[in-house]
RNA sequence: UGGGACGUCGCCAAGUUGGUUAAGGCACGGGGUUUUGAUCCCCGCAUUCGCAGGUUCGAGUCCUGCCGUCCCAGCCA
């Protein structure tokens, strides 16, 4: 374990890949990534997505993305465009785009091939009678072979191809393979392949009547197109067996490896496609790519950057232990993104107004700020500093406690990029609020200046009410107010919708430059968090951003504790 | 009650066929720098690998038993 190099982010499926490489077994490695376009992806597809392309990248061999369109009744096009959207966005790029529906000849051929050979048979056993010929595996129970499945060769290839030409309606007859019905492995009790849907598909129309299932599409796929490493999810462990005697009984143009790996799950969320579209659909959020949910989409139109979830993935690893990975290791891989290459600037969230009293009225002092503290490169901007201007609320204090590092009566603090300033006066409305501040700035003081070593304890920030611009923004937070939602006995997970995931802000005063982004603009907010001009709704004159995350806060940290211990 | 998997620090996770001191990241604690209480930089952070036995000169790595968690009864994927 040497000091100085990093360290190699490895893991069982890599290895398998290296030792695939060095023995001989593979000369070039082939991936595909394959969704079903009956969705959108979300977070956890990421997961996949880099792990498959970037195994391939790493030893230089090709990734494929192939839909698994094999049941016309849920997918479509709009789905298919969303999720290539959502792959490009990561930065990934397919050697091939391939549907599993481009196979579906062949399938077909193969499955000719399996009667021919007694091992497939077309069954006519009703749904609910093939359940009870199955048996009872829980209880260990045998199943039992069905009246049909003995049937001619020429009896079984005489209906098989008339379900194919659409002669029976759907459910009457069903094409399984022949394996064992005593198998303790469920799957392996003559597994269902094809089934008749005399349904539209979005690609090949009206052509076919009879749809194959996942087990034998998806394995055949892999083999015609050559793939090396077939990389699912554990729920698919079971089904391995069935996917290797499928392909050891057809003349199989190649020989896949099935490798299960656990997803990857995120605390205060929830990424089923099922309770996504529920969220959706019952308008609990705004549609897919509400900045809230976990969808690429969603976490796109928030501002999480494509390098910062790349990385998550990449650093977190891949195992076959079930884990539920907190949202804050996430939002500090954007933190962490965003700390770099977010140009800085200064944005008041609640305004209070402060009137410099010896800056006289009319007067613009025009100051240099850098958009980085720790990278010039990015230049610098021009800041006005007027007679009146705004600061945080939650800056000043009158009764501060200890350890309060920032404005009080009396008290001084600089401004950032500006002047050290002094409390002169609290001015108090009717009831008693504080409604305005009166300061005097010390013209010594100015950033650059000699005089601006001089230290004072806290720095604020701060906009010109007379330049500074008005605008939404959104305060992104949590879905959720309990980490795993679908986990609480007895509760249905809407009821840990957080109310406050949400929160609008209509009236932050920003610089003039960040009122003028465009959509996907993002900044940081100096002292507050990171910024981005919403994807949708932000429109010239009407600028909305969305707070993608706060910066780390050990203030915030300090309040709570002392807070817990007043109670 | 059957089958398939998994259990290494709060959260991820590495641990080549058993071999001296159990990687790394995040979180956390302490210190330093700082015109963001941010960033950055130091330092600390599992005598222990779900539990209990056993094999061995030696086990996170092998054996046995137990406990816990997840998945499986679509003509879904």
């Amino acid at each position: 374990m040497s000091s100085d190099a990093p360290a190699v982010p490895t893991n069982f499926i890599r290895n398998i890949v290296i030792e695939d490489l060095e023995s001989g077994k593979h000369q070039e490695i082939v991936t595909r990534f394959p969704p079903e376009p009956n969705g959108h992806l979300h977070i956890g597809h990421a997961k996949s997505i880099c792990l498959n392309f970037g195994i391939a990248d790493e030893f230089g061999g090709r990734t494929n993305l192939r839909f698994d369109d094999t049941n016309p009744l849920k997918e479509n096009e709009d789905f298919m465009n969303a999720i290539m959207d959502d792959v490009r966005w990561l930065g990934f790029e397919w050697d091939n785009l391939f549907h599993a529906s481009d196979y579906f000849g062949q399938l077909y051929d193969f499955a000719v091939h399996l009667i021919r050979t007694e091992k497939a048979y077309v069954e006519e056993l009703s749904a609910d009678e093939m359940l009870d010929y199955r048996g009872d595996w829980m209880n260990n129970e045998p199943g039992r072979e069905s009246p049909w499945r003995n049937r001619p060769v020429e009896e079984s290839l005489d209906l098989f191809e008339r379900m194919k030409n659409g002669e029976f309606e759907d459910g009457k007859y069903v094409l399984r393979a022949k394996i064992d019905m005593n198998s303790p492995d469920r799957f392996m009790r003559d597994p269902v392949m094809y089934r008749i849907r005399n349904a539209r598909h979005h690609r090949t129309g009206d052509e076919w009547h009879i749809y194959p299932m996942y087990d034998w599409a998806h394995g055949i796929s892999d083999a015609i197109e050559g793939i090396t490493h077939s990389l699912c999810t554990l729920e698919f462990e079971e089904h391995r067996p069935l996917y290797e005697w499928f392909l050891e009984n057809i003349p199989t143009p190649s020989m896949p490896r099935q490798i299960e790996f656990s997803r990857g799950n995120l605390d205060y969320t929830v990424m089923s496609k099922r309770r996504l579209r529920e969220l959706v659909e019952e308008g609990h959020v705004k549609g897919w790519d509400d900045p809230r949910l976990p969808t690429l989409a969603g976490l796109r139109r928030r501002g999480f950057t494509p390098e910062a979830i790349r990385a998550f993935w990449s650093d977190l690893g891949v195992s076959k232990s079930n884990s539920i990975i907190s949202m804050g290791v996430l939002e500090n891989y954007v933190r962490n993104d965003l700390n770099v290459r977010a140009p800085r600037t200064m944005a008041v969230m609640d305004p209070l107004k402060v009137v410099l009293t010896n800056l006289p009225e009319g007067e613009t002092e025009w100051l240099e700020a850098p958009l980085h503290p720790q990278n010039e490169e990015m230049g610098t901007r021009r800041v006005a500093l007027t007679r009146e201007i705004w600061i945080e609320r939650s800056d000043f204090m009158e009764d501060p406690p200890r350890k309060f590092f920032r404005l009080k009566p009396g008290g001084e603090v600089r401004l950032r990029n500006a002047f050290i300033v002094q409390c002169t006066n609290v001015i108090k409305d009717g009831s008693g609020n504080v409604a305005e501040l009166h300061c005097e700035f010390d013209p010594d003081t100015r950033s650059g200046m000699p005089g601006a070593s001089r230290k004072v304890k806290g720095t604020i920030h701060w906009v010109s009410a007379e330049h500074g611009v008005p605008v939404e923004v959104r305060l992104c937070d949590r879905l959720f107010t309990v980490p795993n939602p679908l986990g609480e006995k007895d509760h249905d997970f809407r009821e840990f919708l957080n109310p406050h995931s949400m929160d609008v802000m209509e009236h932050v005063i920003v610089e003039p430059e960040v009122a003028e982004g465009g959509p996907g603009d993002f900044y940081q907010f100096e002292r507050t968090g990171y910024f981005c001009h919403d994807l949708v709704d932000s429109k010239s004159g009407r600028p909305v951003l969305n707070r993608i995350v706060t910066l780390r806060d050990s203030w915030a940290r300090i309040e709570k504790e002392m807070a817990q211990r007043r109670k």
